[in-house]
DNA sequence: CTGAAAGCGCTTACAG
DNA sequence: CTGAAAGCGCTTACAG
């Protein structure tokens, strides 16, 4: 591989002026860089990152940990937020894809600290509380779509029961009365949080708790989950005649989409449908187009990595707003 | 940060017995290498990769370029493939994602050689002829879901004819006699071959092919790509009455599941239903699952790092075989 | 504005 | 089996 010196000897000058022009040093006379561009090009020289990071002591690296994110399509978005930075600001993202069988996420710090990475992203694959390795302490690190417990880390996740407070008011302006929310189990952050943002907006406009009904249609049987959303809405709507459904998840829409059809109802003129998350193709593929919340992940990948950029310290809770795509389900 | 003296230092010996207990030497005599692992212990001694990088004079380094990769969730799968193999070979893969406007194939690829990559992978979004930057063929490199009309690389692509002929066979042996197929659009890849499989397979049967009937759903305007898969498989069931419906990709399928549901016929048993991809969620999503040939994306993946890490040469083209994933739909 | 020396944290090559 | 020296390709710190 071409040197320094090998562009220094073509360019007849001393090796150190030409490690001045690649870092852009101002003080180069402009014929001197002028020679010492030409010897570049001409070799195909390329500074080595390796010996530049060995002698800088610094890395450049940002570790960005992928605790089993890739599982569902969009949560791509939390490393594409991060990346394009990292590539803005000229940083390394180093991903990790850390996945319970093949390699823990000790391990995965541990690489990372070998690189010296600079600070560390950890993402989960949906919002939730988790337990980071210690370790992680030894260097700045922030938690994107969960949190700890314990306050140690900053964090940023998605405001769960803002976007379904928003959602259900934009349902109750165009005029929906009778709200049937299938939410997704209980159990989970999201579940219980936008269980409360419905809730919350039926109180804001005096409506009797009479008009809603909220109901969890993804069950855990046997540690797997599986949604019971067509048996549970055919019934609901016939009993409880709602004029709007809003689903947990996109892919709970597909289900009621094919409910209100075998029922006979137009979606978008005889019933409304709303829903979480722009999963993938999934809302364009459905006719109408569904109209649903859509999950910040972009947003909170690039908080991330300026949370790090800045140097900033404080152990902050942030949350992150889900936007409205607008189609034609209501 | 910790160095290799200060283990020295700590355990009493010299710095070198250190580097040689860190790189398992075996000539180390088991009292001093317990004292070193002690040490190490102790202070939280980590190698520096990039110290080791620069003075091994191998970066250890794969590189991955994306070409807009990410914009279909399973293709993810190429990336796992590669990395889960660079994991367990201790190699790093670093992955950049190509996006046209952002930043071009030739920054990666200069990006990649700034690190002294040993290797470059280099995969498409979807089957396609691609030409890729000449300074790529200073370094191994190989294309996966891709190829160049060059031959300077070798390359890996599903295979598509033989796919489409294998799930076309499945069906005949079910005793299924007449189908349509709604195929992708007939300018891609995937689209030629696979009707050419279907073709072989009615061939190989000596049916007539006035048994099946062939139609691209996916139509291009203005640079746009939209599916019209609802409007042509509604008037063609209708007049071509097929006893099965193949679906050029898992998405398709969503859209002939509502057709069929309107019409009154039951998938799986009224008509039988397949499809290509096993996209994301979208084939468990439906009911009955959908019965569809899963790209090889892992496989490829996977491939495409072995080639480079047996430091092989030869400008093989290689194809993947799908794999049948069997559900309810037929 | 330019260059020769020293040093980053390691491994290589060699001597004992 | 162990260690002192040299060197990887750069940047830092300093002298001119």
């Amino acid at each position: 591989m071409v040197t320094i010196k090998d562009v220094a000897a073509h360019a007849g000058v001393a090796f150190k002026t030409v490690s001045r022009v690649v870092n852009n040093d101002p003080t180069v006379k402009p014929k001197n860089r002028e020679k010492v561009l030409k010897a570049i090009h001409e070799l195909g020289y390329r500074p080595n990152r390796a010996a530049q990071m060995t002698r800088r002591k610094k890395s450049g690296i940002i570790g960005f940990i992928a605790d089993e994110l890739l599982r569902v399509p969009y949560t791509f978005d939390l490393i594409r937020g991060a990346q394009d930075l990292a590539w803005r600001h000229n940083k390394e993202l180093m991903v990790l894809n850390v996945n319970v069988d093949k390699y823990s996420v000790e391990g995965a710090v541990d690489h990372l600290f070998e690189h010296r990475a600079e600070g560390i992203i950890y993402a989960a694959m949906y919002h939730r509380e988790v337990s980071v390795p210690s370790q992680l302490a030894e260097v700045p690190a922030v938690l994107a779509n969960c949190y700890d417990s314990s306050g140690l880390y900053p964090s940023i996740v998605p405001d769960e029961k803002e976007a379904a407070r928003e959602i259900t008011q934009t349902l109750l302006d165009k005029g929906y009365q009778r709200v049937l929310f299938l939410n997704l189990n209980e159990n989970i952050i999201a579940g219980r949080l936008r269980k409360a943002g419905v809730e919350q907006a039926f109180a804001e406009n005096n409506l009797s708790t009479e008009n809603v009904v909220i109901e969890s249609v993804i069950v855990r049987e046997n540690q797997i989950e599986r949604s019971v959303a067509r048996e549970r809405a055919a019934d609901l709507i016939t009993r409880f005649k709602p004029d709007a459904i809003l689903c947990g998840q996109d892919p709970i829409a597909v289900e009621v989409y094919f409910v209100a059809q075998a029922l006979g109802l137009q979606v978008g003129k005889d019933i409304g449908i709303a829903s979480f998350d722009d999963w993938d193709i999934i809302p364009t593929l459905l006719q109408p187009g569904l109209t649903t919340m859509a999950l910040p992940h972009y947003y909170m990948g690039q908080w991330a990595f300026n949370y790090l950029l800045d140097g900033r310290s404080d152990k902050i809770r942030e949350t992150a707003r889900f936007s409205l795509v607008n189609r034609q389900s209501f």
